[in-house]
RNA sequence: GCGGGCGUGGCGAAAUGGUAGACGCAGCAGGUUUAGGUCCUGCCGCCGCAAGGCGUGGGGGUUCAAGUCCCUUCGCCCGCACCA
């Protein structure tokens, strides 16, 4: 008997019945090969969202479908629970950081499980369980001893309004990642990881990350940002005691000829020198200070310098004497704090020089500018090296270079071979700034002793817990201005000492993660015989928010994490392919009220037909597909879909239409099909599991064809992340089962691969079908379909005959027809005759099984 | 400024150099239905009554054959950005 499909009674029994069976729960069975996916996990907010749908269901997929296909599955969920939101909460509403996540944990927990995801929920933990941070702060102590963590005194990125520390990848366009406001420079002491020693492997081995997206391995690259260059002095003249030389680091060695300055950075050990002794040099390093990262300072970009008094020599020429400027737009933490100016080839120099009225030397002139010579002039332009090949002029390696590059390469080795420097390889990117002045972290487990200064902590007294007790009455880090918590004793002397009161930055948390999941209860960071066994994942699934900050940091802690003997050598990629998905969006309906100003509408308070606000009638503005965002009210909340038509249509609809990779268009319209199509797959399995089928012969050999298509053309869409044609796949099978005049037997064989195509995409949908048609056990653990190839070979191909490459007509010849006898029939084809017009083709091209093109 | 990506019907999109537009949405026509919805059948790139012609942002090239490869140009999007 046909039934009604229910998916809000179904979808509930089969997650029960799953759980009940253990099926999701991982195996670590070595006579199996074993398959990691994961999915970046979330933060607590307390509300899924239908970007998360998306992420979890992609993740989902692979994960089932890894699994039918024979691999011992892990695929985990867990939480990235520390962090600013939950202080943010207790600031505004009381109430403690712990509960305010711990609940939300539920919340969404809660949540999430009517998704019926193939989680295994055993291995669930949060970042901020004493058991998790506890080992993050024995790795800290490990990495510590092995000279991977270090304390320094820094200028560093102080966000005002969340009274923390961020690091350089947490700033964008000068402002707090999360706070939004204005960063300031403030020199503090604080706690970096090592990951400059590794830029040059992080950089290349990505190389090597063949099955990550291209524009996030450039991403990374250009964020390491490697560069070759001389490093080489300058010998001073009048300079403070013990200055008696300014390193300078340049990538154009070749341009050294056209020097007309020396530049050094405010915070450069000189500048320092003479801020004691000169007021007016004083003066000027304080207004350096105060522009800095600001937004401002950025956006004008002005060069400001101020001429020290100071003099150099150039180093291939003893008697050229260089004026030393300090300028406000040189970093003391890239290079070595100073450089030399060369107007005539750099842009910033050249609008220096312009400013401060120095002079200009050319060196070289662009090929085929035949107004050069070999005594070039000062010259009164900015010349770019826009071509690779320039005639170069002056200076000490002769003038048959021909590119830039081997210009460079032969300044290098010439400077060398006479004793001026030595060819370096520098980084843009700089140590990872750990601490942060906040409670909801990881405590930073060392001790600070008046006679032993800086003492990590015993292992033994670890985890170092947060205290309960707690207040957020005050701006910043309540531990700080705790009674007792920071009081304890040096772990080295036993005198009375101070706890650091400092957290780690949260994305140290989700740095290691995955790495924990292999062994969640383990009582060291992992396990072994574990990591051993699961490492690497072999596919992580998330968003491209994520292509430098944590995808950057894991990568290096996977490295800090072998050094110390957490991880084995293999993990050191802890990613082996990686998916950043796109958003889910929706329209924006917007209204002006009486002053301008605009009012969004949510989408149920809207008639979209009629273009109109419901309750007032007004007439709507529709803004196409945009991130969903409360503020806009263009959220659709995954929980209503669910409850009105079933988890199974939520999962299948992010599934269809957009490539994953890119954004996809949540509507009404869209969720309304969606849910019709498995309504209609349900009525056409329950047709057939009641018996329905027609006369068979012919028809049943023609199912079985487009059935094993679709198995074909569905496996090769999911191994190829291409779920949208996978889905299209399906209802292409759905289409010819519907029509099809097979018998029922042939009817039912089809449905029931159908319903194992469908499993990974739609599971519950899937479990009904596969009951209802007799199927053993669960349709998830039922094994993978496989092709037949005889079955995907026509013995008749349809070849399209073009004539001068346009499709003119079409043949259906047996598929193995030799080319001799095609051109024939070609030849006699009405449509070639008319166009030959007696004649004889000039060409004529078989390409068998595929097509016949007549040039005539 | 540097680096990268993308431009295909009304819309989301397919297309190992080999029949452009699979599949879906929207739309149109018809059937079922008291009606609406559901469901079923068919049509659906553009121009054209048709025959036919034209079509993958524009221009050029390679090729028997180009959405796909090369050059050039326009437009949009993303990342980085005082890095010496």
């Amino acid at each position: 008997m046909m039934t009604p499909y229910a998916p809000a009674n179904s979808e509930q029994k089969w997650q029960a019945a799953w759980d009940k069976a253990g099926v999701f729960t991982a195996q670590h069975d070595p006579s199996k090969p074993k398959y990691y996916v994961l999915e970046m996990f979330p933060y607590p907010s307390g509300r899924i969202h239908m970007g998360h749908v998306r992420n979890y269901t992609m993740g989902d997929v692979v994960a089932r479908y890894k699994m039918s296909c024979g691999f011992s599955v892990l695929h985990p969920m867990g939480w990235d629970a520390f962090g600013m939101p939950a202080e943010n909460a207790a600031m505004e509403r009381g109430g403690h950081p712990k509960d305010w996540t711990y609940g939300n944990i539920a919340d969404m927990r809660g949540q999430m499980k009517p998704l019926g995801l193939s989680i295994d929920w055993s291995r669930e933990f949060a970042t901020c369980d004493p058991e998790y941070y506890g080992q993050q702060q024995a790795m800290f102590l490990d990495m510590l001893e092995a000279g991977l963590v270090y304390r320094k005194n820094a200028v560093v990125n102080w966000d005002p309004i969340d009274m923390t520390v961020l690091a350089n990848e947490q700033v964008i366009d000068g402002r707090g990642w999360r706070s939004g406001a204005l960063v300031q420079r403030k020199e503090l002491t604080q706690w970096f990881f090592k990951i400059s020693d590794y830029a040059g492997e992080l950089l290349s081995a990505l190389d090597d990350l063949k099955d990550w997206p291209e524009k996030v391995r450039l991403m990374q690259a250009n964020w390491i940002g490697q560069s070759r260059g001389l490093q080489f002095a300058f010998g001073t003249i009048n300079a403070p005691a013990g200055f008696d030389r300014i390193e300078c680091y340049t990538t154009r060695p070749d341009t050294l000829m056209g020097a007309s300055f020396v530049g050094i950075s405010p915070d450069h050990p000189i500048a320092k020198a003479l801020e004691q002794t000169d007021p007016d040099m004083a003066a000027f390093i304080a207004e350096c200070r105060k522009g800095g990262t600001t937004e401002e300072a950025i956006e004008t970009g002005e060069k400001l310098g101020r001429d020290t008094g100071l003099r150099v020599r150039h180093p291939l020429d003893e008697a050229w004497e260089l004026p030393v400027y300090i300028a406000n737009f040189i970093l003391m933490d890239y290079g070595t704090g100073a450089i030399f100016g060369c107007p005539a080839h750099d842009a910033r120099d050249f609008e220096f020089a312009t400013k401060y009225d120095l002079p200009i030397h050319a060196v070289f002139c662009p090929e085929g500018d035949e107004t050069a010579d070999a005594d070039l002039p000062l010259a009164q332009e900015f010349v770019p090296l826009k071509s690779e090949k320039v005639r170069y002029i002056r200076g000490y390696a002769g003038d048959t270079v021909q590119t830039g590059e081997q210009a460079i390469a032969a300044a290098i080795t010439f400077c060398e071979a006479n004793g001026i420097g030595r060819g370096v390889t520098n980084y843009r990117l700089r140590d990872w700034g750990l601490s942060r002045q906040r409670y909801w972290g990881c405590p930073i487990p060392v001790v600070h002793c008046a006679a032993c200064g800086v003492v990590p902590e015993r292992k033994e007294n670890l985890p170092i817990r947060l205290p309960d007790d707690v207040t957020f009455d005050k701006p910043g880090n309540p531990l700080d201005r705790h009674p007792t918590w920071r009081d304890t004793t040096c772990p080295k002397c036993g005198a009375a000492a101070r706890r650091e009161t400092d957290t780690m930055d949260t994305f140290v948390d989700s740095s290691w993660y995955y790495a924990r999941f292999t062994a969640p209860h383990a009582t060291t960071p992992t396990d072994p015989a574990e990591t051993d066994y699961w490492m690497n994942v072999d596919q992580y699934i998330g968003g491209i928010e994520h292509a430098i900050l944590h995808l950057l940091y894991s990568r290096f802690f996977a490295r800090a994490m072998h050094k110390t003997g957490h991880l084995p050598a293999k993990a050191v990629e802890p990613f082996k392919a990686l998916f950043t998905q796109g958003m889910v969006t929706h329209e924006i309906y917007k209204t002006t009220d009486g002053n301008g100003r605009p009012v969004y509408h949510l989408p149920e308070d809207i008639d979209r037909d009629a273009g109109v606000v419901r309750a007032t009638g007004e007439k709507l503005e529709i803004i196409p597909s945009a991130k969903m965002s409360k503020s806009k009210k263009n959220v659709v909340d995954p929980m209503n879909i669910i409850a009105s038509f079933g988890a199974d249509t939520a999962r299948f609809f992010v599934m269809s239409d957009s490539p994953p990779e890119r954004d996809v268009e949540w509507t009404a319209a869209g969720a309304d099909a969606t849910s019709k199509f498995l309504t209609r797959v349900w009525r056409i399995a329950s047709e057939i599991a009641d018996g329905a089928g027609g006369a068979g012969g012919a028809e049943d050999q023609a199912l079985m064809r487009a059935t094993h298509k679709a198995v074909d053309e569905v496996t090769r869409s999911i191994d190829g992340f291409a779920f949208n044609k996978a889905v299209a796949a399906i209802y292409g099978l759905s289409n010819t089962l519907a029509k099809s005049q097979a018998a029922n037997p042939a009817k039912r064989a089809a449905m029931q691969i159908m319903a194992q195509l469908m499993a990974p995409m739609v599971p519950h949908l899937a479990e009904d079908i596969w009951a209802a048609l007799g199927g053993a056990g669960f349709v998830v653990q039922a094994g993978w379909p496989k092709a037949d190839p005889a079955l995907l070979m026509q013995d008749e191909v349809t070849l399209p005959i073009q004539i001068n490459g346009k499709k003119r007509a079409e043949i259906t010849v047996p598929r193995d027809m030799p080319a001799s006898e095609v051109e024939k029939i070609v030849l006699a084809d009405e449509a070639v005759i008319k166009a030959l017009a007696g004649g004889q083709p000039k060409k004529l091209i078989v390409v068998p099984g595929r097509i016949v093109n007549v040039v005539i």
